[in-house]
DNA sequence: AACGAAGTCAACCGCTAATTT
DNA sequence: GAAATTAGCGGTTGACTTCGT
């Protein structure tokens, strides 16, 4: 699809809607030399009729370094399965183990894309999985939290028998490459009862 | 070629959590 | 400790593009 906030657009709105190249470029041009904070102070400081809240997110998912835009590898696509199978709808989480993607992205990406996959699979994946955590056992939660360190870990909490098989979320036998799975090795290595906080 | 439907994605909104005063 | 402010998150919207007829 093409951008639609080339500075082309028909109609210019510079208090709401698609970022003209001029704001990008007195946002980027401020957060470099007095960083990314106080998002309210940043917009008013760089000239922009905006909210900080849209300057922040623009920064965020667009402006900031190492971005990477569009062509989610298919390493990248599976691991998003993945880790939505585990977390759920915390994108933000599943961003933050997918460098240089964005949370926004990610969701726009499972929206459009992941989410029709996985309807049309669906029938499928409900003959030949036995297990399916929420659904079965709706009294059965499964809560990631990260702890100080960034580390992803899981509690179950509900009256129902905790019964979670990592590798029923993680396939290792696929080639990921370098899209962030180092943490997911690191989560293997760990007791299980070290991440099975409620475990019973 | 024209039109409507469907798909995509940037941006906004409302809310909560965290931090500061 | 309370109130105010700021940061961050996920859901939703709407403009725009692409596809199908």
């Amino acid at each position: 699809m093409a951008p639609k906030n080339d500075g082309s657009a028909k109609k210019v709105v510079t208090s709401k809607g698609a970022w003209t190249a001029e704001e990008d470029q007195k946002l980027s041009q401020y957060i470099e030399i007095h960083g990314a904070k106080r998002w309210k102070t940043v917009a008013v400081k760089a000239g922009l009729n905006r909210c900080g809240k849209s300057c922040r997110l623009r920064w965020l998912n667009y402006l900031r370094p190492n971005i990477k835009r569009g062509n989610i590898s298919d390493a990248e696509e599976d691991l998003i399965l993945r880790l939505h199978k585990l977390l759920g709808n915390r994108w933000a989480l599943i961003a933050g183990r997918l460098p240089g993607r964005t949370d926004n992205e990610i969701k726009n990406y499972w929206n459009s894309h992941l989410s029709k996959k996985i309807n049309k699979e669906k029938p499928i994946m409900e003959t030949s999985m036995e297990k399916e955590i929420v659904p079965e056992k709706p009294s059965c939660h499964v809560i990631p939290h990260v702890d100080a360190e960034g580390t992803v870990k899981l509690g179950i909490t509900g009256n129902s028998e905790a019964n979670l098989d990592v590798n029923e979320f993680f396939d290792f036998t696929t080639e990921l490459g370098s899209c962030g799975l180092e943490w997911v090795n690191k989560f293997l290595e760990l007791d299980e009862d070290s991440w099975l906080i409620e475990k019973r």
